[in-house]
DNA sequence: GCCGAATCGAACCCCCCGGTACCATCTGGG
DNA sequence: CCCAGATGGTACCGGGGGGTTCGATTCGGC
């Protein structure tokens, strides 16, 4: 029977909700991890709507990955901007929210470093460098607010403290990873606060 | 023409060859970016002899980790021994190492975290996880010998840096990422040494 | 009420995947 | 010198991959 009786008929509306499903199922099993036809029998579309949509697994791929990328960073935005005036309680914000995201039962990493990391197409590793930029922008702004010496270098060190937390906590043991990283990018803020001569 | 003249019929050290060729053209092309026939060809070996030797496309990528893992470690464990018996210049030419890894033409992250993000086996996670583990010792040692307060604190916290600054030279910008860990980590090493109250 | 757009379901396409089987050929130890 | 074992080469297999097509059906705007 195509087109159940009380569907809605709405093009937007079908590609959010499959970028939606889609993102959930290829996160859990990887992006090679599933083939079109059990993907399109999990979210619950058919093939031909999905590549009406899409164009190709590689054009959902990306538009779940773009879609996710922002979502994150929004959700990761969201808590430093919670977090009061302090840069760093908004540092602190920064790995408690990731330490949620730890503890959360469906865990496994950076979506957008699985996909860069054996996906090899120059868009999706693309996506992979704007997602981190994103995260480097955020971290950058509060060493600035925190009167840091050289702001850009500690955004950077700080993002390979985000990055190296996740990593830690996806392939190794998440318990504490957030807690003891926030430990540790706030010692480099108090460091790189006192030895700001403009401080 | 099966076995060439001139070829010396040695089981293991066929094994070794495919392992070594196999090691690069996996980590070149990703897990599933490339199949049995081309890699036997780019091998130089038949699928016969790869499959009596691995059994498995899988045991192959094992036996690839496995291999790897281990002489990553080793290659880290020389630098640091190499670097004399201050922790601080130990923990420094752990960094210095990366950088020349991340500089190099070939670098593509690493190799165990690829693998584990995206192929979904439990053993090669459990490679992954071990090799965590060998960097974890190597850093928590540094860790015990700078006096650290909590060395396995600081070793974890070291860990993630390590595995930070690779991410993000990976997929973000490798420039400076070595050097730029490095302080970071010097910095985590001297404020952790000055609080313990035992140093 | 009608017609185009959206959707489903299923069949179909070609191709390549991992893995097996067989045989000719060469090596190496006895 | 001879035989077991290692290897190359090739053909083959079943399965599943991504992607296309088509007809039936329903929705939505006009």
């Amino acid at each position: 029977m195509p087109v159940p009786k009380g569907s809605t008929l709405d093009p937007e509306r079908t590609r959010a909700t499959i970028i939606q499903a889609a993102t959930a199922v290829l996160y859990e099993r990887g992006l090679d991890g599933i083939g079109v036809a059990e993907l399109c029998a999990r979210i619950g579309v058919s093939k031909e709507t999905l590549y009406r949509h899409f164009g190709t697994k590689d054009g959902l791929v990306q538009a779940v990955l773009k879609a996710r990328s922002e979502r994150v960073t929004h959700w990761l935005v969201k808590a430093v901007s919670d977090a009061g005036d302090d840069p760093r309680d908004q540092l602190a914000a920064v790995f408690d929210a990731l330490q949620q995201w730890y503890d959360g039962p469906l865990f496994r990493g950076c979506a957008m470093l699985n996909a860069a990391a054996q996906h090899h197409v120059e868009a999706v590793r693309a996506i992979t460098t704007r997602h981190l930029d994103r995260y480097l922008d955020l971290l950058t702004g509060i060493a600035d607010r925190a009167g840091a010496a050289q702001p850009h270098l500690l955004g950077r060190q700080l993002l390979m403290l985000v990055e190296g937390a996740t990593v830690v906590a996806a392939h190794h043991d998440a318990t504490g990873a957030g807690e003891h990283a926030r430990q540790a990018a706030l010692t480099l803020l108090s460091t790189a606060a006192q030895a700001n001569p403009c401080g």
